[in-house]
DNA sequence: CGTCGGTCGTAC
DNA sequence: GACGTACGACCGACGT
């Protein structure tokens, strides 16, 4: 780059209001976070903003912060400040950084002992702008606007300039009248108390008609109207406050020479490190800062071991077509046909999303498998990275764009950003080898696969569903008076608690509206006879516009199957997810459940297998926790919710109201739940309800103590693990809102029981996988802790006792795991007998 | 016309 | 005063 021999004059000055931008934007942006669960919104917001203002104009830039100091202001109005909500713990740490950052881009940073950065920029702007410069100040802070004039402005994180004109135009007052203006009318959002009861308008009108505060102090008891003169009399004592804290000072004693404001080089390797620390690959690009090996483009065909990049016409791999694909390897990059037979020149597909190419081509006939898959990678490293285009963009891996090659480039750049990341992460890594690489593979074959539906038998279903819900809903329009849309929840909030007189006993959570969930509606069970028809038209019409009608439609036309897709990668637990549809939450329970879940059948010359591992999670707890006495009651095989029962009531004898209680109990102990929601879901009093828990612990007093310890370790790394080592970040953990605090806590406690059982049945699936292939059987679907396999009729029992055994010794535990299998020629049958 | 937040409900 | 993890239907507000 051409230097120039000398500096020139600069003509502009932009001076930042450096603590007032990162706090607006610690705010603004709410949660962002490192994968480490470190805080950056502050840092990030506060980056972002500069950089898009200095794109405009950034050659002469002071960035002025409040020094450590205790200022004037602060001592004087101490009092005042001790009341104002403190700052956030975590606000300074990102503060800091915030200077680094400055420092690193060459920029100017001042902070002045004794003074607040407001007086600092008053006493730079007055100087510069007597200099003959034009000066922008960079601050959402309404008191700066006492400093415009033709050539001051204030300049918004938006790239709105604030002049003169605009705040007369907007608030009637000019800038020599606008610190009087504030102290009457107040700001919360800076913490000036004002005048109680006078707003904007009224000020504008008082400071036209009295020139100044001055004046109309002096002639306040001919102020007019009465009420207002009243305000102003009570509201003495603030506006004397408020006038103290809006004035800026603009005669501090700096020793500052505005002409050597000049932007530094900066320094460019610094503020990579620094930046990548941060995870902040986007600002990484906008400044240029990755070695973007400027690819060079080459011929098709690439080496096998090239990353894809690829585009499908639909995000369902079984009816998508290839739009485009790509390859990039070294420092290059190659378009080719998008052309499916194209991928046999790959045995092994290294793509973000490898698995969806490999259904994709499956589907086709060409036989090849997902490979290496630096999504997985990136979720390991923190189940946050769900999907492709944000974390190639926080991790500086490129763009995730809608053509082939940009994505080609992201996955070969992500690839080794991720190595690079993980290289001392023994567990992930065997996480990644033992695991999810392998698993992506069985997954791609459940997808192309798919599982048979009785179409004929959801169709009579479909017609039975409808007639009765046209029953109920006449008879509940009858009941009512009048006919309203029954699947408007907003509706039926009116009909019930204005026009029936029902008690409004629940409200919803965020908008605290009157609830009309099934909770609620149970709680009105009685008063009024169309409750009980609302709540089975609900059940119904759920039943049939979710699953019945739904599901046939997703049939494809060419294997006559429905083909769901598994998430490897979207869930923050390490479960799979399924969607298109969702076979993970097909109904099982009512009369209805196992009507539907009969639809899904062997095919031709099959049957199904279905395995279910016995009370995984609580199994794992006894295991994580070393708990004698949960761990014993899984050695001697007894049913655990009677046997913890029998612990919490005392007794050898249990009903069946015991041991439905702790079975609540053991549920909410997986849930980190309180003695208030286990006081609601069994309906009993609160103090029962933590009598019950307190006996639960004093039972298991290991599991207690593993919380502890969990907890503890939490809070010192910043996440929790399962059993193998997957992770997930819980930053609220350390949050000073109590709310926040404890739902981290449940969080915390809930994640190494749901992903180490989570692990352990991914890695049966792994396993199981090439022992079924050899009996012609395959695996169909995984709902967490069950599996569904299709076998030949004649070797299902074979099938089956292979399932039972590798499930059951998948990983050696400090208690036997248990699976469940069962044959039969639907989904229902198989899954008992 | 599409998007999106809110509510509700299904599974484990 | 919410008990963890998902996906998805529907409504209604909002923006095009």
């Amino acid at each position: 780059m051409e230097l120039p021999l000398f500096q020139e004059r600069p003509k502009r000055i932009v001076l930042v209001d450096g603590h007032h931008l990162a706090y607006r934007n610690y705010f603004a942006l709410g949660e962002l976070t490192t994968s480490r669960g470190e805080p950056v919104q502050a840092i990030y917001g506060f980056l972002r903003t500069l950089l898009k203002l200095l794109r405009e104009d950034g050659d002469c830039v002071i960035v002025v912060f409040d020094a450590p100091e205790p200022s004037f202001r602060h001592q004087a109005y101490a009092e005042y400040k001790a009341q104002r909500a403190p700052t956030p713990e975590d606000f300074k740490p990102q503060v800091e950084k915030i200077k680094e950052a400055v420092e690193l881009l060459g920029l100017v940073r001042l902070e002045v002992p004794g003074f607040e950065a407001d007086d600092v920029i008053g006493t730079l702007a007055k100087r510069a702008e007597a200099e003959g410069y034009e000066v922008r100040i960079v601050s959402t802070d309404r008191d700066l606007y006492q400093l415009l004039s033709d050539r001051v402005s204030v300049w918004l994180p938006d790239g709105e300039l604030v002049t003169p004109e605009k705040v007369r135009k907007k608030y009637g007052v000019g800038p020599e009248q606008w610190v009087e203006f504030r102290a009457l009318v107040g700001d919360p959002s800076d913490n000036i108390p004002g005048v109680k009861g006078i707003g904007a308008k009224t000020a504008a009108r008082l400071l036209s008609e009295w020139q100044s505060l001055e004046n109309l102090l002096a002639h306040l008891d001919e102020v007019k109207p009465e009420n207002v003169r009243k305000k102003l009399k009570e509201g003495l004592e603030d506006l004397k406050l408020s006038l103290a804290l809006s004035k800026i000072r603009a005669d501090l004693p700096l020793e500052v020479d505005l002409s050597t404001c000049h932007r530094r080089e900066p320094d460019r390797e610094r503020l990579r490190t620094f930046l990548e620390a941060l995870e902040f690959g986007s600002i990484l690009r906008e400044l240029g800062l990755l070695e973007h090996k400027e690819a060079k483009p080459a011929d098709w065909p690439p080496p096998e071991g090239a990353f894809l990049g690829f585009v499908l016409s639909d995000a369902r791999p079984m009816w998508a077509e290839l739009k485009a694909l790509a390859a990039a390897w070294d420092d290059r990059v190659a378009e080719g046909p998008a052309r499916v037979a194209e991928l046999a020149r790959f045995p092994e597909l290294r793509a973000i999303r490898a698995k969806d190419l490999a259904v994709l081509a499956g589907r086709e006939g060409v036989e090849t498998t997902p490979g290496d898959d630096p999504m997985l990678l990136a979720y390991l490293y923190d189940p946050a990275n769900s999907e492709p285009a944000g974390t190639v963009r926080r991790y500086g891996a490129g763009d995730w764009g809608e053509d082939a090659k940009s994505r080609a480039l992201a996955a070969a750049e992500l690839w080794r950003v991720m190595e690079e990341r993980l290289k001392d992460e023994e567990k992930l890594r065997w996480l990644y080898r033992e695991v999810e690489r392998p698993l992506s593979k069985v997954l791609s074959a459940m997808e192309r696969v798919g599982v048979a539906l009785d179409l004929d038998y959801l169709r009579g279903l479909s017609t039975e569903l409808e007639a009765e819900l046209s029953r109920l809903e006449a008879e509940i329009h009858r009941l009512v008076g009048h006919p309203f849309n029954l699947n408007s929840r907003d509706q039926l909030e009116v009909v019930l608690y204005d026009e029936l007189g029902l008690p409004p006993l629940k409200k919803t959570a965020k908008t605290g509206k009157r609830s009309t969930s099934a909770a609620a509606l149970e709680a009105l069970r009685g008063r009024h006879p169309v409750v009980d028809l609302i709540l089975r038209y609900r059940e119904l019409a759920k039943l049939k516009g979710t699953y019945v009608d739904p599901l046939p439609k997703l049939v494809h036309p060419k294997t006559g199957r429905v083909h769901t897709r598994f998430h490897q990668t979207a869930t923050a637990t390490g479960r799979l997810s399924s969607s298109d549809p969702n076979l993970q939450n097909i109904p099982i329970r009512g009369d209805w459940g196992p009507r539907i879940r009969r639809a899904f059948v062997a095919g031709e010359g099959m049957l199904l297998v279905v395995a279910d591992y016995s009370q995984i999670e609580l199994r794992v707890l006894a295991h994580l926790s070393g708990d004698e006495n949960l761990i014993r009651i899984f050695q001697e095989g007894h049913d655990v919710h009677a046997a913890t029962a029998r612990w919490i009531f005392g007794t050898e004898e249990v009903d069946g109201a015991m041991r439905r209680a702790a079975k609540t109990v053991n549920f909410g102990v997986l849930y980190g739940m309180s003695a208030h929601s286990l006081a609601q879901t069994l309906g009993i009093e609160y103090d029962e309800a933590a009598g019950f828990i307190a006996r639960y612990f004093e039972s298991f007093p290991k599991v207690r103590e593993y919380f502890d310890r969990l907890l503890e370790e939490a809070r010192k790394r910043g996440y929790v693990e399962t059993l193998f080592g997957r992770r997930r970040y819980v930053p609220d953990l350390a949050s000073r809102n109590r709310r926040a605090r404890e739902a981290a806590e449940r969080i915390a406690v809930n994640m190494p029981i749901q992903g180490t059982a989570a692990d352990l049945i991914k890695l049966a699936m792994v396993k199981l996988a090439p022992e079924l292939e050899a009996r012609g059987a395959r695996l169909l679907l995984q709902v967490h802790d069950e599996l569904v396999i299709e076998a030949p009729a004649e070797r299902a029992a074979e099938a089956a006792e292979r399932t039972k055994a590798v499930m059951e010794s998948v990983w050696p535990l400090k208690v036997p795991l248990v699976a469940e299998v069962g044959i039969g020629p639907n989904w229902v049958d198989a899954k008992s007998e």
